[in-house]
DNA sequence: GTGTTATTTGAGTGATCGTTCCATATATTA
DNA sequence: TAATATATGGAACGATCACTCAAATAACAC
């Protein structure tokens, strides 16, 4: 099973260029500018290549958008899985959660914002399979954060008459606020004074 | 001063469709696709009337996405001032403003979502113009609630160390993050949870 | 060496993009 | 009626869209 990535060929001419590099180069265009946004005229120009490798190395322009997503969500210590790892509590869970997203949406090395949380709301007809990508990553995202509160609530952590479902979908309504508002030039201060906002409505406390 | 909407002409052929009934279309369709994701084509197609027409009676495609968007604003109970109005306390007034955004963003008669709320978060350099326009709009959204909080402050409706700003990005947040829900495909009753979450806590109080 | 396979380059596909031109039609003003 | 002014439908503008083709090239196996 040596099929992806940068591994050596069996047969044929070898890739003339690193196909990794220029994933990267073609997610941070979808990043900043969305799928419809991106021309194939602009990957081809950031990633060094021509059309014809973007097609023989990635598909198509959908095929490769969804590597993008991939390679998005894979960043080293973005996943939900490893930012919730270690947490003492789903509070501290999830405020590492939201000030990771915080820090991460305003980087100055990458487009400001979020590649997922807003992407494809205004889409064309012929772009919705498209839009489908991020919008069924954010169902993922909900799912995951409604997990964590249920598990909570299960073991005590959360008052039983939690609802997760609302409390998780609040979350990711700040999350997806957070990213818009880095679009728009927020600062990370100004994303981080959300984050304490918004975990002041912790359920079952009076004040923080 | 009768140069605006239905009005009639002094000289010349008179206009031969409703100018309004055109521009509410195309509000739609924008609401719909976003300004990228809506071509001339699929304007004249709805609005009914021919390209010429088209640039004839509103411009650019740019000239008509503003209007487009200030007839979004204006109408009927939506605009900021009007939902305030006559509410009880900030408090009332900030709960009013997230639920008319919850209901508007899931009304069935119109497309799911907001018209403003996260337009143009990605978009090509060519339209940077245009996705300018709905970020003006988010901006003065939050300076109007900015506004609304340090009123409150000044009268001591809330603790005089709260942070305006900081406490209108939040809401503002929560707003923007219903719009990307409700385009997804929440419902009125999962906005409305998440508007009640947002307003568990209030600055100052012990709990709800 | 020959044959096979995959990727390269460079030109080019039809379709659609936003926009404009033109001749014609229809109104008011003189 | 003549002049002026605006709106119309229809065709077309150059540019760009996502995508593909033929031929050349570079690795492998034999």
């Amino acid at each position: 099973m040596k099929k992806d990535g940068n591994e050596a060929r069996a047969r044929g001419r070898p890739r003339g260029f690193d196909r990794d590099a220029a994933l990267r180069k073609a997610m941070l265009l979808f990043w900043e500018r969305g799928y419809e946004g991106t021309s194939i005229a602009d990957l081809t120009a950031t990633m060094g290549i021509a059309p014809a490798s973007l097609y023989g190395g990635f598909g198509s322009k959908q095929a490769l958008y969804r590597e993008a997503l991939v390679l998005y969500t894979s960043a080293p210590g973005a996943s939900f899985a490893e930012l919730i790892a270690g947490a003492k509590s789903v509070r501290e869970a999830t405020r590492r959660l939201l000030r990771a997203r915080a820090i991460g949406f305003t980087d100055p090395a990458t487009p400001a914002g979020c590649m997922i949380s807003a992407a494809g709301v205004g889409a064309a007809p012929e772009n919705r399979d498209a839009a489908e990508l991020p919008a069924a990553r954010r169902r993922g995202g909900l799912e995951r954060w409604t997990g964590l509160f249920r598990e909570a609530i299960g073991a005590g952590e959360l008052p039983a008459g939690t609802d997760a479902v609302s409390l998780a979908r609040f979350y990711a309504a700040v999350v997806q606020g957070m990213a818009v508002q880095a679009h728009d030039g927020a600062s990370e201060a100004d994303l981080l004074a959300i984050v304490e906002t918004a975990m002041a409505h912790w359920p079952g406390d009076g004040r923080e």
